[in-house]
DNA sequence: CGGAATAAGCTTTTT
DNA sequence: GCTTATTCCG
């Protein structure tokens, strides 16, 4: 059934090469988009397209990579599709109820089907924090922590099963490729990673990557492959650039023969190497059909300056392989700038700088952006802005779940939900005064195999120095058992505080963390909903940081070049535009992981609309490397942008930021006090 | 046995 | 600087 009275004038705005990605039937669709063309309105009306031509928002599956994209797309289609279906204002947007990421999809699904699939289905997801941890503890467990020759830490033995898992090839292959200063433990490696997936199924647990095995082996069954497949009458694939084999498997299955398949993604803007992700899977997707898929190609860009787009392009353009497209536009501006500074400090000092005046010219805050290869290259950024009260927003920085007080509370209701859940009973038990990891483990050892684990809980001696403590969490967890949500989570904390308070010196703002979470725990249905979601889609950042802006408030974007995907601002500044940061020397190894990294620098100059600015720090210390000591490297630009670019770039060497020796310290107290100054007349 | 003190290694990007 | 493994002491 069509939809009466669709509005024309939401298709109105679109190019000719977006209007046929949008109009496109039934057959398999890739859809080329290079930055900033528009690729997620295309998708966005295509959704709009489908719907208004009769398709139900109910079998629509959107996939996404990342949480961000796919908030943004689910977003975006609701708002054309509300215009597409000539809905009233007052009325909400029509919903897209499958839309998410691939892991929130595959939970989902798993959720529902679990029943039909042998899988309990309260099962718990791990976020990456747990399963290292459950890894370690697997890991002791098999006696592989105390061998003669170092074994791989538990990270890296994590790493290595994400791989193997998610790019499908065999673990030897994997060891060999990308961890090869772990050959010759493959043996030990496969017993720890079988006795790991052991674990994970005796404790009723799915890591992130199980939840796209998973779903992939339920569609080993034909005929489950086959209703799901028949439920979604169409498929949507964002960042297919960024999908890994595991992914691409789930799709195969799902729509064999392509038919309301529709990928879109960007291979210059592949940069998820590192979780597997295959660029192959887009070059080859059009032969994998017959007959192959239809190819459109977006190459206007809508977003940047022509002579931001000359540098970005050129800087790609130097790349091994790719499918050549060159980006244009028509919007006149200033050239990009390398501006040379001193050392960090000077770098946070002229963006701080650069960013107030860019603000007296009219571009708020949020309409600039500071972007940087990894998540501490933004600390002395952070500092300076903190100084000069500049508000800001940090991307992809410090996790709120990885806190330890937080993954504390956090296993509390997790082991009441599940007893089952030895990694979060052993975090518990030795939270209990008195109790020590042999107590927990010889506890937890009682518990696994147990046909009433609460029982076994209830019956467990601790050591007389713990008696009364231990009495008073089994109170606690009994209390917590029978509570309604949220009452429950308060319970917990409630337990919790004193031995916050005993833990941890700051245990004042690390309680506001906790009352924060207890906050966003009540806006959840129930124990377990809470628990499944909060992994998937965890709030942004601690508030022991800066504390959350206002959301009316305007503050500065800060995003790793990798969060900063799909997004765009008027103003960017790129810091670190030196060898070692970028590429990092962590990726200087194999030259796949070198292109990669210019295609991350190609993804950061590509978020600008009117001003780029990549920084140049002389010398920047580098800590960390405690073999060599703490040092001075004298940088040089990144190896992206060789001196036969020159003439695409502007070269500024601000004065300021040449201070005589000595003089430093009394030039940055100066700008301090004057802001701070005028700042207070008001 | 539990917990503090000491020694040694490693370090990105995200679901 | 941060985590993890080992050693030492109560």
């Amino acid at each position: 059934m069509a939809h009466p009275d669709p509005e024309p004038d939401a298709f109105a705005r679109l190019n000719a090469e977006q209007r046929a990605a949008v109009d496109h039937g039934d057959g398999p669709l890739l859809v080329i988009a290079g930055a900033g063309t528009g690729k997620t309105a295309t998708l966005a009306a295509r959704v709009a397209r489908l719907v208004r031509d009769g398709a139900d928002p109910q079998r629509l599956l959107l996939l996404s990579f990342s949480r961000r994209a796919a908030q943004e797309l689910a977003q975006r289609a609701g708002r054309l599709l509300h215009r597409a279906l000539g809905f009233a204002p007052t009325q909400a947007a029509p919903v897209l109820p499958w839309a998410g990421t691939f892991h929130a999809v595959g939970a989902r699904l798993l959720r529902e089907q679990a029943e039909v699939i042998g899988l309990a289905p309260q099962f718990g997801i791990l976020d990456r924090a747990d399963a290292e941890d459950l890894m370690g503890l697997v890991r002791q467990e098999q006696g592989f922590a105390a061998l003669s020759r170092r074994f791989p830490l538990k990270g890296t033995c994590l790493a290595i099963a994400s791989r193997v898992v998610n790019s499908r090839c065999a673990l030897d292959e994997v060891v060999a490729e990308h961890f090869a200063w772990c050959r010759g433990w493959e043996d030990e490696l496969r017993r720890l990673l079988r006795a790991y997936v052991q674990e994970k199924q005796r404790q009723q647990l799915l890591d992130y990557d199980d939840l796209l095995l998973y779903w992939l082996h339920m569609m080993d069954e034909p005929a489950l492959a086959a209703a799901l497949g028949a439920r979604f009458a169409h498929v949507l694939v964002d960042e297919f650039q960024d999908t890994n084999r595991l992914q691409a498997a789930i799709l195969a299955r799902l729509k064999p023969d392509g038919r309301g398949l529709t990928v879109v993604g960007d291979d210059a803007q592949a940069i998820y190497g590192f979780r597997a992700a295959e660029v192959r899977n887009i070059l080859e997707f059009p032969a994998r059909f017959d007959p192959p898929a239809r190819i459109v190609a977006l190459t206007r860009n809508y977003r940047s300056t022509q002579p931001i787009l000359a540098a970005s392009n050129a800087v790609i353009a130097l790349a091994d392989q790719r499918f050549a497209k060159e980006l244009h536009s028509d919007r006149a501006g200033a050239l990009p700038r390398v501006v040379s500074v001193e050392d960090e400090p000077a770098q946070a000092r002229w963006v701080a700088d650069e960013v107030l005046r860019q603000r007296e010219g009219g571009v708020t805050l949020k309409r600039q952006a500071v972007l940087f290869r990894t998540g501490h290259h933004s600390a002395a950024l952070e500092l300076e802005l903190a100084r000069r009260d500049i508000p800001f927003v940090k991307y992809g920085g410090l996790k709120f779940l990885e806190a330890a007080h937080v993954k504390d509370l956090l296993s509390v209701l997790r082991w009441v939900q599940n007893p089952r859940h030895r990694l979060a009973g052993f975090r518990v038990a030795q939270l209990v005064p008195g109790i020590g990891p042999a107590s927990a483990r010889r506890l937890l050892d009682a518990m696994g195999p147990a046909d009433d684990p609460v029982a076994v809980l209830h019956a467990f001696r601790p050591p007389s120095a713990a008696a009364a403590d231990w009495a008073t969490w089994l109170a606690a967890h009994d209390a917590l058992q029978a509570a309604p949500w949220p009452e429950a989570a308060a319970i917990a904390l409630r337990w919790y505080r004193p031995q916050l308070e005993r833990l941890h010196e700051d245990a004042t703002i690390r309680l506001a963390d906790l009352e924060q979470l207890l906050r966003i725990a009540a806006g959840y249905g129930g124990r377990e909903r809470f628990l499944a979601e909060l992994t998937l889609d965890p709030p942004e950042a601690s508030s022991d940081e800066a504390g959350p802006p206002l959301l009316d408030e305007d503050y500065l974007i800060l995003s790793t070049m990798h969060s900063a995907k799909g997004q765009e601002w008027s103003a960017v500044y790129v810091l670190n535009a030196v060898d070692g940061c970028i590429p990092s020397d962590m990726a200087t190894g194999r030259a796949a992981d070198i292109e990669e990294e210019r295609r991350l620098l190609h993804v950061a100059m590509t978020r600008a609309q009117h001003q780029l600015a990549l920084l140049v720090p002389q010398r920047f210390y580098v800590t960390q490397q405690s073999r060599f000591g703490d040092r001075h490297l004298y940088a040089t630009l990144t190896r992206f942008i060789p001196a036969s670019l020159a003439p695409l770039f502007e070269r500024v060497v601000p004065e300021a930021q040449r201070p005589q020796e000595g003089d430093r310290a009394v030039t940055g107290a100066a700008r301090i006090d004057v802001l701070a100054a005028v700042r207070g007349a008001f």
